[in-house]
DNA sequence: CAACGTCATTCGGTCTTCTGAACGGTTAAT
DNA sequence: ATTAACCGTTCAGAAGACCGAATGACGTTG
């Protein structure tokens, strides 16, 4: 008894409990395709049921979660519609980035990315679908590891290599067969995307596609980046070259839009 | 003090205390601009700053909001991005929808938006912009009061007037001169958009805008509505009902998908 | 320069939530 | 029909969050 209690009490209880878990349901249930029941949810969580429940009730009756006409199954409610859209409109790089996207999308006839660096991940803070009908999947709000997408090394090849060492978690998750878990390899490709100004990725998070991606030149808040996607047989060597050079005319003409909001 | 625990205890605690007041926070950060401080929040909330304190401080831990350099001001974090797009892609409507909606924005050439009744709201599920320069603001995820928009009366028509009673908050809420704030003369409306197939407003939650809308036949979860909104300027009487019928088309056309897909 | 306003933050006693086991309901398989 | 395996739900003891006042850190104003 005394030896637990002790140990709970010496790190400081930095996180209330049922607010954490508040969020979690809110994770767990915007990344699985939602329909989940209490029992699995109390399970992926490990979090006893009867806590859960109580929890579960006050999200449904503020409709943040949605009980199935069967009673037994939840997914995200109205509420939650909120939260990301008023993310997107209160941030400036997002909210810019409309134009310069749609005008990269028709320039390119690709899918065309803003992602933005938290952690070790790489989120989709807005995008624009290719007109070809074999296309990537991707949706706004979901989360890549940085080191397996062309928009994370174009972020990490912002920072020098100890940096880069230190943020990210090793050993990398290998996604794909392509995907460089090496940190020599994964450091030499940063070291060359930093020099030629646009990194790549080859077929590292889903297999054959290919990514070209630039920073935008704004350290802000661990940086953004932009990317432009197709199938493999859409992006050879040659034509990723003419495609980085017009991401990279994006992302420069983003920056100058963001700096001059900066200035007032 | 008994009689106060007495008075807790009579009336069970259907909610978990800290839990709503995550999602309060949420919903606050959501509908103002953002960039709260703590003592505002708490204020705006009516909860203690030390209590808060401890909330926002778990919030920021895991990224469901994010603090100013300064360390002093709130607003949401890159977390809350995922909730809002994986509402959209859980919900067969909203996912459909986009197809349909396009087609309504290209034939139509204005603002175009999917609403879901949520209460004696409504909430704005997916949009298409108008081409025109002149355009109305609106966004996923905000909320109007039902009585004041074409879609949420589009959708009340296909309740009867009891029923309408009973859902709606008397007094009606006055958003501009021209919102229908009288009983009957709103049941009026109704029944009038109930007859013809298509709901109007005029003017009556922003003033100069005028809007069409068309309810989906699916009763599901209190019904969906297509809509259609441009400035009087370009919409007068003869070029409502010309737009009333290919919303009407639209709404006819996605419901029609749904009902192929509630077969499987 | 000092006094003030505002801000986030800490601390211990009280009250709430959390918890694990038991309950009643429904569906599926035997 | 009977069993079994889920589901959500309840309850009283135990653990932890909540609260108000006091504190420290700013930036601003007189």
């Amino acid at each position: 008894m005394e030896s637990v209690a002790a140990a709970a009490r010496g790190r400081r209880p930095e996180e209330v409990k049922s607010a954490a878990r508040v969020l979690e349901v809110l994770e767990l249930l915007g990344a699985e395709g939602a329909r989940l029941s209490l029992a699995e949810m109390a399970g992926a969580m490990a979090v006893p049921k009867s806590s859960l429940h109580a929890i579960l009730r006050t999200m449904e009756a503020r409709r943040w979660v949605d009980l199935d006409p069967s009673g037994t199954r939840y997914s995200l409610g109205l509420k939650a519609l909120l939260t990301g859209t008023a993310y997107l409109e209160g941030d400036d790089v997002a909210s810019l980035a409309g134009p310069v996207l749609d005008a990269l999308a028709e320039e390119t006839g690709e899918s065309v990315h803003l992602g933005r660096l938290d952690g070790t991940d790489v989120v989709y803070l807005a995008k624009r679908e290719s007109r070809h009908a074999l296309r990537m999947y991707s949706a706004v709000g979901r989360r890549l590891p940085a080191h397996a997408t062309a928009l994370g090394k174009a972020m990490l090849s912002q920072y020098d290599a100890a940096e880069v060492r230190m943020r990210l978690n090793w050993p990398l998750e290998r996604l794909t067969p392509d995907t460089v878990t090496d940190p020599e390899a994964l450091l030499g490709q940063l070291a060359e995307a930093r020099l030629r100004g646009w990194a790549m990725d080859d077929g590292e998070n889903s297999p054959d596609i290919r990514c070209v991606a630039v920073a935008l030149g704004t350290g802000q808040g661990g940086g953004d980046a932009i990317s432009c996607s197709a199938p493999k047989s859409r992006m050879d060597d040659a034509r990723a070259e003419e495609v980085a050079r017009a991401v990279t005319e994006a992302a420069h003409s983003l920056g100058t839009l963001l700096k001059r909001l900066g200035q007032h």
